[in-house]
DNA sequence: GTTGACAATCTAGCGCTGGTAGATTTATTT
DNA sequence: AAATAAATCTACCAGCGCTAGATTGTCAAC
């Protein structure tokens, strides 16, 4: 029967709607003005509606984390393509990345900083948790010996340059020099 | 008059003790146990007597932050006089930061991911903020040419290390390894 | 010693939060 | 049409940061 269907269809929107309305509001006002009551008002439900979707707000923050995740994955690897080099698609990767962090930090604040309830490096990792840290090994991977440690570092030192930089921790405005010295350092300009 | 003075003093041990209670509070169950409530239990007192010490909560996440700058600068400085080279050196100091941000990760999230109301690179950067940025750059500066761009970078490294780590998106087991990849791009094993 | 001023401190409250129990409405099956 | 099941809501809980206003304690002047 097509009515179960059509319930599991609009259940689905709903819980769509809810993501979004989430991500929206905490690219606009912050992840601390994302609440179950708010949520419920955007949506036109009550609050207890919230929780036939999702467990608790954690849960919440991490479907928009996995949201994030599918777009950041192709995001990276299209950019690995276009360079002509590895250094440069090693560039272009990093720069990806950041511009990534720096455009929607509320849904990266969501990927890497929040508690989203979302497993890393574990036998239950969702796909595209995998395909995000592939698609930057995929550029380590020609300039290195051990990839793993090299793509975990790769990743730190990316991250560490998003976080701070959004804490204002580091200069803004020197954010091309600091690309290149790492770069630099990782295509291990030495070697070649 | 020496009576004003006695409450100033018993006034400046109530607010030591307020610190202190929220960093123990911090260390033991997370930042988000450490309510104003709960801190006024610990220190016996009524709420309200908090807000004169402090003007909110985040200044007294604020304050342990603080301390843990007049504790890792220090650190660090010590960790920078031990090793014979400078890679050494490089490296005695970010195993140094990296013990620090694992040993004590409550303090290391006051200092460098919640809101604490403390200024970073402005003019009226607290001393003890511009001496840890120091500590790291006295080790990077005899590797470099741009001192500040190789200190921000080292940092961000560093601190994206940490959060990684913290956060388990990255291995702990594999700690070693990073470290040493790390220092050797950064020491420039290459041009020595 | 008593009184009045002032500071220190507390009680009680506001509007908010995440989360839930139980009533009520709506839809489906018999 | 009546009974059952699903969907949804109202109303609440305990706790939060924070504050207004009452209350207590301290000290100086008379």
């Amino acid at each position: 029967m097509g009515i179960s269907e059509r319930r599991e269809r609009e259940k689905a929107e709903r819980e769509q709607r809810i993501v979004g309305a989430a991500r929206m509001l905490a690219e606009q006002d912050g992840w601390a003005s994302v609440t179950i009551r708010r949520l419920a008002q955007e949506i036109e439900y009550s609050q207890p509606v919230l929780y036939a979707h999702f467990e608790n707000r954690d849960a919440i923050v991490g479907a928009v984390a996995l949201e994030g995740f599918g777009e950041l994955a192709p995001t990276l690897r299209k950019s690995a393509l276009k360079g002509a080099t590895s250094r440069q698609a090693l560039e272009d990767v990093a720069t990806a990345y950041l511009e990534f962090a720096f455009e929607r930090p509320a849904v990266y604040e969501a990927m890497f900083i929040l508690p989203s309830g979302l497993r890393f490096a574990k036998s239950d990792t969702p796909h595209v948790l995998r395909e995000t840290f592939g698609a930057m090994m995929a550029v380590v991977e020609p300039l290195c010996t051990d990839v793993e440690i090299a793509t975990e570092a790769f990743w730190a030192t990316l991250h560490g340059l998003a976080e701070l930089e959004r804490h204002g921790r580091i200069r803004s405005s020197h954010r091309k020099e600091r690309m290149r010295h790492i770069v630099d350092m990782f295509a291990g300009r030495h070697l070649r």
